[in-house]
DNA sequence: TGTACATCAGTGAACGCGCGTTCACTGATGTAC
DNA sequence: TGTACATCAGTGAACGCGCGTTCACTGATGTAC
């Protein structure tokens, strides 16, 4: 086996065994020993093919970005429809972090430590994800601006986020499924609908403040 | 001066400095010895006062949940109106959360280990916050179930929290102000409009899902 | 094919750091007589 | 008021633990001749 092939091969495994420790016990649950014992090398064998943990969290989070915006692309609702897109979207979200809640949270729950930015390829991949959004979005307002359409995606987003997360909690008393589907799909109808459309003018959703 | 106003007073001063610390640079800022020294006793000391460091930690995390319910108990929008209501709820959330970022963000971060449940009296404080949301909550839907209730109310303040915490990450590219509070008063207006009202029927914000 | 040497992936014990918590000790304060 | 003794808040050096990361060493693999 070449060089080239092993080193690869070790990278892979630590990846693999690094996504799975995480998705089951979550991230804090990553330890660099225990990493090494299951692949099978010695701990300093990993500083061989990363840098520091943190890169190889990267890779795991990056495989679980790569998931979700499989799911997304899935999720689409009629094409026709952009409100329906995106009610389709963040019940597509739901269903995501609920069936891998684990590498969900792990995604939100590293921060590298000091002032130091996530890579620019993983960067990429959010920014990917949040494309997911800016499409209908962009349907529904063609003449806006895209710093104001990447904003007003965020803000949706942390709506929706903020909901979904209620369910990620394992405390006593979690929300069941279908309400938070329920106030999923009310809360981004309502906020699509409150957008000001310019091709077909409709209500707004409530009015708006002085 | 007496020996349990002596203690009294090394509490007193141990949670001011917490709450200061926390204030000034976070929850994970917080260390013993560091307590220690700006009270000016010996890091032993607080272990006289304090089971440990989560318990203070509740102490500190109990005065910003009662800053926050002052907060909203004034932010009170017209009384006879309670989609204004909690529109207003959620704008007195944001202000609060703005102004005080870095302890809002110590009752979230604050997790014990283990399946440990924080104290009766502390859950006691953020029952008495929820009960915000409630209140306007019941008097659109008076038959409710107060299980259903709570549960509503929950999820509204978890769109809600979602919005506001966008703001809260220091991260480059942060939403103004204006635009998070624009989406918080369309989302909860839409939001309570979609309501099932028993009293005054109107017309849903956007349709449910079948 | 065989021998000598160089390289470098792989090893894992040890380093280093942070930090909550403990505990044997001290000395000031209070009480008894 | 004075003396002997008891108590317990207060002390801070030391313990203990977790854990990421390093580094002097080894041995398998590759290359040169």
């Amino acid at each position: 086996m070449d060089i080239v092939e092993r080193r690869a091969k070790l990278r892979d495994a630590l990846i693999d065994a690094a996504d799975e420790a995480i998705g089951r016990d979550g991230l804090s649950a990553l330890k660099a020993r225990a990493l090494a014992e299951t692949v099978g090398c010695a701990v300093g064998a990993i500083y061989n093919v990363f840098p520091d943990l943190d890169a190889l969290i990267y890779e795991v989070n990056a495989r679980t970005l790569k998931r979700l915006d499989a799911a997304l692309a899935g999720a689409g609702g009629p094409p026709g429809d952009p409100q329906a897109a995106m009610q389709a979207l963040a019940l597509g979200y739901h269903r995501f972090s609920r069936g891998d809640s684990r590498h969900w949270r792990a995604v939100f729950a590293h921060q590298v430590p000091d002032g130091t930015m996530p890579p620019e390829w993983y960067l990429g991949l959010v920014g990917r994800l949040f494309r997911h959004i800016e499409e209908p979005l962009a349907t529904l307002l063609p003449h806006l601006d895209g710093q104001v359409r990447q904003s007003l995606a965020r803000t949706l987003f942390s709506a929706v986020h903020g909901i979904v997360s209620i369910g990620l909690e394992e405390k006593l008393g979690s929300t069941p499924d279908e309400i938070i589907a329920r106030g999923l799909t009310v809360m981004v109808g309502a906020w699509v609908a409150g957008l000001p459309i310019a091709t077909a003018p409709r209500a707004r959703a409530a009015p708006t403040p002085p």
